[in-house]
DNA sequence: TTGAAAGCGCTAACAC
DNA sequence: GTGTTAGCGCTTTCAA
């Protein structure tokens, strides 16, 4: 209770009067303004030491429009159905893990804070957007797998720097980044025909995410160059469970397939426990590739021969994009591709 | 620009011109307060629709003194090293997305915001207790699994509304919620004696964490029940790596196991890869218990038999208990305490 | 280099 | 039931 009362009230006022100068100068030294005499601001160092001082952050905000935080936008459009729910799925996947931590990596060292918020569907949406209209972050990372995702242009509508995780599906400015899908892809098929790969098969992820499609046309065109005019595909989730399916159904309706290019580890996961459970050796019988090279590759056995998404450099750069346009907010927008690599370990 | 421009300038006191009222009124529809004429309030809710009118946060926070967000910080002491840094293993970690997802299940309905931080070390968390005092948040989750972490007392002498995710070290007022790891270790050891095991170890995890050590002395007491004596234990570090090699010095140094408790089910899932590249059947050699109950536990050959730990309810619950005391700040403090189950599926 | 003073946009007494 | 008004704590011209 005293406490409280206490930090309720101490204010600039209170330090200016301990220090006997005026609130400027006390504004002055805390926010390192320059011309201040070098003995008043120890004075005033010492009093707001001595009082305990620590600028309202509200007060701050009011005048300088500046919040120090910025937004994690995690979207999806509505229609898509899971058994889990949006919320236990996005948090349990991998991928958001090494985001998250690469927008950390990049933001801790300045001080400023990150504010998590979903998109899920058309409440949400607005609920986001009023949100950001209200001056509680400077700007907003805004994830957005989903080609049909009306996020990326209700946020650039409001004139908030942002910065999107992929190219954009309709032309809006808005700065992204950029995984080079078809480098990945091409690196994947090409691994598969040098190791002698005859029947190669694919199993993406959803087709209604722009990677998915991407990862899927790339593979087929790479591997189309290389003679193979049909490659067949079964669709998973992403999920391991998802990636355990579609190998059986793969085996099922193929049984002379020998290579296999999996569009993330994590089916890639599923697919090798598919493999294993009817006993087929991996990479003698079956190669097989995955993508990402997220923490599940070095777990798997075999290990997974994979192709390295930067997620967290390009999270990284992500956040460095909306500091330099919350900074300079008439710059021109800006895209950053990032080129993935083939990682080689067992399985193919 | 002309936009900015706009957006900046809209304010209550336009709403009020437009709607040929007070400031006042205007406030009183958008914050749902009583005494409103039917007939102004939807004048004035014609207003704000026309003018397109969002409310300022910062200026609403500053005579509020609410922000309506809450920190999740996660914290760890600095001595720890690891191969990896905290940032990316926290965040990959299932745990965390767990964790996560609880929160938010709570959190969205009510339109509170979760701002994420992290402390590592002492610069990490003075920076982390500045903030927390410039009121940038109206309380704080904390997620701290360690013994001798210094920021549960830290935060506590803020008296700022917190929720702890665990009994304190030290005897502090404080809010938290706990799993009864008692509970859960027993019901590891009454399966895996009642399978018959006679040769019974345990992979603990790291033993500064709270929950490792109770779960190591939780499973040696309730095993001492049935008459065993003495259990041999390896320390992991909750990382499926650890457990690999956990269990392969197990299987050196102690051949005759038959029956193994892991702390977490990520070691499990390392445990199992150990076991099976030694050729050693689960359950029929070895039987594997694991911890958690998370999405890795499904996933395993075979499926892991596991002690549910209810990560997303307690962290839901920590979710009501905080939004409970900003509701009532001078309640007294409260502890929920979770009781696991086990989930049996085939590696025990 | 420093101080005085004008707000930033909003809520909440208080008066009508 | 509605309007008036006094701040909330801070930054930032503008003078001195």
């Amino acid at each position: 209770m005293s406490t409280r009362e206490v930090r309720r009230s101490i204010t600039l006022e209170h330090v200016a009067q301990v220090a006997g100068v005026s609130r400027a100068t006390v504004s002055r030294v805390i926010n390192d303004v320059r011309n201040v005499d070098p003995a008043l601001q120890k004075t005033v160092q010492a009093a707001i030491a001595a009082t305990g001082y620590v600028p309202n952050q509200a007060a701050r905000s009011l005048v300088t429009r500046r919040t120090g935080s910025v937004a994690l936008a995690v979207s999806e459009p509505e229609h898509r159905t899971f058994n889990e729910p949006f919320i236990g799925r996005i948090f349990t996947d991998p991928f958001f893990g090494r985001l998250t931590s690469g927008i950390m990596t990049v933001l801790r060292p300045r001080g400023v804070n990150l504010v998590l918020m979903l998109a899920e569907n058309d409440e949400a949406r607005s609920h986001l957007i009023g949100y950001l209209r209200q001056g509680h972050v400077d700007g907003v990372i805004l994830f957005s797998p989903h080609v049909d995702d009306p996020l990326p242009r209700m946020i650039t509508e409001l004139s908030l720097p942002a910065v999107l995780s992929r190219r954009p599906s309709e032309p809006i400015p808005i700065s992204y980044v950029e995984a080079a899908q078809q480098t990945g892809t091409k690196l994947a098929a090409d691994h598969l025909v040098a190791r002698g790969c005859q029947h190669v098969a694919t199993i993406s992820g959803p087709l209604d995410m722009a990677a998915s499609e991407e990862r899927l046309a790339g593979f087929r065109d790479a591997m189309s160059r290389h003679g193979f005019a049909y490659i067949p595909s079964v669709e998973g989730n992403f999920s391991q469970e998802s990636g355990e399916k579609a190998m059986a159904h793969l085996l099922d309706e193929y049984p002379e397939i020998d290579g296999v290019f999996v569009a993330s580890d994590l089916m890639a996961q599923g697919a090798l426990l598919a493999l294993q459970d009817r006993n087929v050796r991996v990479p003698e019988d079956v190669a097989v590739v995955g993508f990402d090279d997220s923490a599940v590759a070095k777990a798997c056995r075999p290990p997974l021969t994979t192709i390295r998404h930067p997620v967290e450099d390009m999270a990284a750069e992500m956040t460095r994009l909306l500091l330099g346009s919350i900074e300079k907010p008439d710059q021109r927008v800006k895209s950053v591709i990032f080129e993935p690599t083939l990682v080689v370990r067992k399985s193919a």
